[in-house]
Formats: structure tokens, sequence, C-alpha cells
DNA sequence: CCCTAATGTTCAGAAATTCTATTCGAACAG
DNA sequence: CTGTTCGAATAGAATTTCTGAACATTAGGG
């Protein structure tokens, strides 16, 4: 059995409040009037028997106390509102959802989408970009597109394809460095870092890449680090540096000029990506074509 | 701005019905009659359009298509119940909170406590032994006891020690299977298997070891499958097969008798365990005491 | 088959809650 | 000092939520 809860609405106010920061702004989110706002927080702390928020100026904040407090209820609210897009995706029927990382979206799904709706004119898409993982309960009516370990805490995964790496640079950065093109050299120039975050540890770096060359690491400090590649991969075609592009994510740019390979040898991921889904993913229709479609993609 | 919800106390309702199954169950739970809850559930149907309920014989039963719906909302619920834990134990002002695997606080942690409550009998410790990692919100107010790459989703980890890892067996069962002594007739033997789960995917199992002495993997099917190290031991200590122990979590019952080691040889555990906790833990005094007193006791 | 027990639903009205409108005080800017 | 902005306090209105009782349906005996 669980634990009695303090009354929801008090809980809503005073999480709205504490992430917003003002009981004006919290009463315009939940659609009432401050005085509710201050009334429903008053309720909550003679409820819990704890001071929540003091006054700060002529603003009200949280009490530090309350902090971590706050945090976890907001997350939550969080679930509770997840919850209410998931019924909103099941009933909206759309044809396909496919969630991923943006740079998988970005620039290995997008530029063959075009192809996908040639040939299946009728199947609506969804795209979803993002970093987190969605909830496994999303993905009976969603495809996820992401990289290596986590595609197990879904109920189904496949390999999509094994990336390599090697650096690129803009060809305006190369014609003022031509070092670049001397592999000894790369240690010394201005470079662009990626960083995926805790979740994606295995992903290389151009420090990898100079480490399987047999070369030292860097010697300056990155000229910027990126949570995204793709982002990473403007930076090095705006001309801040050298950065380690994955072939998948760079053919369109390295089609275009925008970029250069400045070296034959590459680093292979560790990990390949994966597309991940529920048990009653395939048993629709549009779901399956999309599916076998996409492997496809992956094979060549 | 987050997306608007629906009455909170129908969704409260709706998901405790729909995890206990029955509206006399939820109406007990919520200390409310079971003609609330049904109104509640009605009136959540109505304010989604969709109906999420039907009538199975005299009982009723969540529609399927609602069920992944219950499943987030009920992840929802759950955090908010775990904000009023939190705030429970803040409030609480107990000295030093340890959360840790089952095993490790079980087999490691307990046979120590004696020593460091002769040390410092003015702390109070309080243990909770769970898989599931806590909440990083928590970690202000309680340290964590884990293994393996999962430490870095916290604010700070350190590792404790490094664990290895050989088989031992009940004396009985040596005595009439005194092959276990020879190394080679190992992969015949019954054996009970442990599995920690997705999480911790690089914990040694005996095939782990018989590999590492070039030997082959065991020829039959575990004689059972152990969620908790502590299980398996057990289940080795009651005769029913070889296990793999790790020597921290075994010598107690090595020192009993009631375990026998049976090679010298030992694998090292790829990862050691952490003592993981959050920014404001180490300024409490009594937590510093802990904390050194934990680190000493790991270190020898 | 009929009776009983168990479960869920419905409804009106009672009870509780939540909200608004208003007033007030404090903090700040000019 | 004065006007403005923000939050707190209050009373009463509005809304939500709950109860209690009657009703419907099903399952399980005897």
């Amino acid at each position: 059995m669980r634990t009695v809860l303090p009354p929801l609405r008090a809980l809503q106010a005073f999480e709205s409040f504490g992430r917003l920061g003002s009981v004006r702004a919290a009463a315009q989110e939940l659609g009432v009037t401050p005085g509710a706002i201050s009334q429903q927080i008053k309720l909550l702390e003679d409820h819990l028997c704890i001071p929540l928020i003091m006054k700060d100026g002529r603003r009200a904040a949280l009490v530090p106390a309350a902090k971590s407090y706050h945090a976890v209820l907001s997350g939550g609210f969080d679930k509770l509102t997840q919850a209410q897009v998931l019924l909103a995706q099941q009933t909206a029927q759309l044809d396909v959802n496919v969630s991923g990382l943006p740079t998988l979206l970005l620039k290995w799904l997008q530029p063959r989408l075009p192809n996908f709706e040639a040939r299946y004119p009728d199947i609506s898409i969804r795209l979803d970009a993002t970093h987190g993982e969605p909830q496994p309960e999303f993905l009976d009516h969603m495809f996820r597109l992401t990289y290596g370990a986590v595609s197990n805490i879904f109920p189904h995964a496949r390999p999509l394809f094994h990336d390599v790496c090697f650096p690129v640079c803009a060809p305006e950065f190369l014609r003022q460095n031509p070092d670049a093109l001397i592999p000894a050299r790369l240690p010394d120039l201005p470079w662009v870092d990626i960083d995926w975050g805790p979740s994606y540890t295995s992903v290389p770096k151009l420090g990898t890449w100079l480490a399987a060359q047999g070369l030292p690491q860097p010697s300056r400090k990155p000229a910027s680090i990126h949570s995204l590649s793709s982002s990473a991969l403007e930076a090095a075609a705006s001309g801040q540096g050298i950065a380690l592009a994955q072939l998948s994510f760079a053919s369109t740019d390295l089609g275009l000029g925008r970029l250069i390979r400045i070296s034959q040898q590459s680093v292979k991921m560790p990990e390949p990506y994966y597309i991940c889904w529920g048990s009653l993913m395939l048993e629709q229709d549009k779901a399956r074509n999309f599916f076998n479609w996409i492997l496809a993609e992956a094979a060549n």
C-alpha cells in the first residue's frame, strides 16, 4: 500500500511555483489567481509541518531544504504529463512515430526520408529528436533510434549499422592550416570536441583517433565542446577547427564540399546504432513497412 | 509551459484502481467509498473522451489500450510518494542513511558495523538494501554503495574495493562430489547462477571463471539462478552445487565452514564497488565520520 | 433454481476543497 | 514621497469530491 500523499492540488501548485520561481507565473500556468497558489502552498506547509518558501525581497523563493523535495516532485509531475503525451500519440493515429538521437535523425534519417516517401506516399512519419530515452511504454507506438548499450533497456532492439570516424575540417581552415594533412601535426591544431554525456561514454573523440594512430593527445583545449555531433560538425564547417566526424553524419557535408576529410585512417565506433521497438509495434502494417525500409537503408 | 493535466484526484483514483485491480481496493487505499472511485474514473473517461475500463464478469478491468497509459501514470505517482519518503528522511534527522546493493550491505557492511558502533556509539545508521539506484536528489541525505559504471550517475563516487571471485561449495556437497576439487571436472557438476539484471552485465559468472582457466563452459543448466549474490551463496551452502563467490561476500561463511573454497585460482571483478554521495553530504560531521571509517575498512 | 454474497454503478444532497475578489503590507524604483 | 509590483490574508462564492443508499449484475452454493 502506497504512503498517503498530501492534497494533490497543493503539490501541483508547489511544483509549479518551484519550477517557475514566482507565484504569479505558477498561477498563470495553472489558470488560477495568485491567491489560490499562495493558499495551496500554505496548505501544503501546514500539512507537512515544514516551511517550504521564504520571502526574498518581494519575491518568494524555495527554502533550500525544500529544493530536493521539489526536484523529485517535479519529476513525478513530468511523468504524469508524459502519460498524457503518450495517450495523445496513441489516439492521434499517426502512422509512424520515430524518436531518435538528434544527429542520427538529422544527418542520417532525414536525408533518406524522401526516398521513403516516394515509395510509401501514404505513410506519414513524425520525428522526435531527443537525447533522453523514452519510457519503454512509449515503444508500442514508436520506434527509437539510439546508440550502443542503452538499447537493451527496450523490449526489442536490432543493430542498424556500425559507423566509422575520421577527422574533418572546413576547406577554408585547411587553406590556413595546410599542416592539417600531416597526421603528426594534428594534436597541435585547433579542434572541437563532442560530449554526449554520461550515458554514452564509449563514443570516440579526437583523442581516441589520435591514440589509434599512435599519436599523442591534443595539446590544446578544444575550441568548443558540443553535445550534438551535428553541432560539432557545424563548428568544424565554420572553420573553428578539426572535428572527429562519423561517416554517416558527415557524408552530406562532404558531398557538398563544406567539409574535407583530412585522413583516410579511421576508427570504428565501438558499438552500432540500434533501432528499438515494443512488442505491439510490428503488428501495424505501416510500421512494419517503415521497419523493413530502414533496415534496408542501413544495410547499404 | 506544461501540458494541462486532467483532474489529479481522478488520475489518482484511476492509478490506484489499475494497480490494485478493483474499485473496492482502490477505495480502501484512498480512504473513500467505492462510489467515489467509480465517479472519478468516469470523470476521467469523460475528460479524456476515451473508455478506460470494461466490465469483466462482476469485476472491472483496464481496457488494454489504457494499460501503458496507466503504467506511466503509476510511475509518476511513485515519484510523488518518493518525494514524501525523501522528506521524511530529511526530517527524521537520522545520522547516516546508507542505501546499497543487498548483498554488499548484508555480507560486507553488516559484519563490520559492530566495529563502527563500538567506535562511534552515538551515531545511528539506517540501512536500505535495494537494487534500484535512488534518485540523485536523495544523495544529499544518503550514501549509496553500488557496483561499477552505474556509480557515474551520481554527483560524487569513490571506489571502495576491487573484489575477486572463485568457486565455492558446501562441505557436504564436496563429500558427495570429491571431483569438485579437480578444476577440469567443474563444468560437469551442478552449479548455481547469479544474474544481477541488465544494468550489471559485467559481473563474472561461473562460466567467466572457467573461461579464465581455459576450461569449457558448464555443460548443465544451473540448478537455480539468483538475483542476489547472497541468495546464490545460501543455495551453495545448502548443497545445491557450485557457486562463483566473491571473496568479501563469502568470507564470513568460509570462516564458519559453511562454504569451502575449491580452487585457489580467482578472477578479478572487472570493476570496483563504489560509495556515492551528494554535494551536501560530507558537510555533516557524522556522515563524514562514517565516510572515513568505511574507506578505511575498504582499504584493508 | 433461488438465495446470498460480492462487486460495481448511479444519484441527490452534504461536505470539503478550491477559487475569486478584495484588501493589505512590504519592497522597490523614480 | 508616490506609484507600482509582488505576495499574503480573508470571506464568501463556486466547484469538486464524497457519502449513503438504492440498484444492477454476476458468481457460487445449496
